[in-house]
DNA sequence: CAAGCAATCTTGACACCGTCAAGTTATTAC
DNA sequence: GTAATAACTTGACGGTGTCAAGATTGCTTG
């Protein structure tokens, strides 16, 4: 795959590397991927990748940022692609798109929301910046579906967003780690999740 | 830490390796943890592991087993302990224990529920085992709590328990990796899902 | 257009890692 | 007591992230 250099200076290497870094991450995994491989891939020396990088976490926290972008591009759409639909369908498809987002992208998914940038490397202030905007836009949902009498009263707008969030995150990562979650059982576990959490509002 | 060695053979190498290697986990997180560093620290040469565990993975599985077994006992305890409790109380203290639990031992958790072994690595056939028991009690329980009137009977019993599963799941995840879930809000949290999935069963 | 400076990329080196192969020592079984 | 086996050792290989120092190029300013 080491394609053959022809200048010194490769023109635009930062944007090569992150591109090859996610194409490796989508077929082999994170943990596929190593900054030597990927320089090698883009046909640069080791530590070039450096001089675009501090290190590997701001790769990944690069990596994860454009998977927010992808993320919240594609959950805005939603209500605009579907102005007819009544609140719990689009409530529905949010969380389907949700869940079929984690299972499309398992590893960017994982980098997104995963302690390998949060806990043990540092994310980027850009990155938290757009994760947190990420939730906002869920926070902002919440709070209409509790307006529109469909998700429950009883507890604070916050609390209701992260219990929620939860719910998806876990049915995710269930999923996508392989433990109790058959991916089978997709899109009758987000209907089922769906259901559960506007069940609620019935009073 | 690296203590002088005494005799050629150990006497109980097994049994120290996974005692520290417990310790190391619990002090730096599963990334602290390699093999030459467990084998220096009980006092062994770089390879002497390899002959009480196959590789990593299994020492791993073994830590992690050990970790469903004090969750499986902790929580099998709490009916008893409680016996006059109504099922909505205990519920909620199953939850409290559940997030506690995961709160208390993150690397420990990380390790019984996370990628590294189910994903990346291959679980043991007896972690397999004591792992499906677990889930295996959550769902009798729920059983119990949809005959009982106080969950839903709307979806399948499988289904709820996944997505209740799911939820406690999620929220432990996003706390132990640092992401959305404040550790002050743990409590708070944990009440409110607790409530959440209950309020489901309110015709 | 020339000179110099900064950005970019290189090779070399270091300290780690998991684990295989082959050799050594102690314990156990006969 | 001897043979087999389990427990443990050192040596080695290929992999990792990244620092330091040097080479090459492109850009800016005079």
């Amino acid at each position: 795959m080491t394609q053959d250099k022809k200048t010194y200076h490769h023109g635009d290497l930062r944007q090569s590397l992150l591109q090859a870094a996610t194409q490796i991450i989508r077929d082999g995994g994170v943990d596929a991927l190593s900054m030597r491989k990927l320089a090698d891939n883009v046909g640069v020396s080791r530590t070039a990748p450096y001089h675009h990088f501090k290190d590997k976490n701001e790769l990944l926290c690069a990596i994860a940022e454009a998977g927010f972008a992808d993320h919240i591009q594609a959950v805005s759409e939603l209500p605009q692609q579907h102005p007819e639909l009544e609140p719990r369908l689009l409530f529905e498809l949010y969380v389907l798109g949700y869940i079929r987002f984690a299972d499309a992208n398992p590893e960017t998914y994982d980098l997104m929301f995963g302690k390998e940038i949060w806990k043990l490397g540092q994310p980027t202030d850009s990155l938290k910046v757009i994760s947190k905007r990420c939730f906002q836009h869920w926070l902002e949902w919440i709070e209409t579906l509790q307006g529109a009498g469909i998700l429950t009263n009883q507890h604070p707008t916050l609390r209701v967003a992260q219990a929620s969030w939860a719910t998806l995150h876990g049915l995710c990562r269930l999923l996508n780690d392989g433990i109790y979650v058959n991916r089978d059982d997709l899109e009758e576990m987000g209907k089922t999740a769906a259901a559960m959490l506007l069940a609620q509002a019935v009073k």
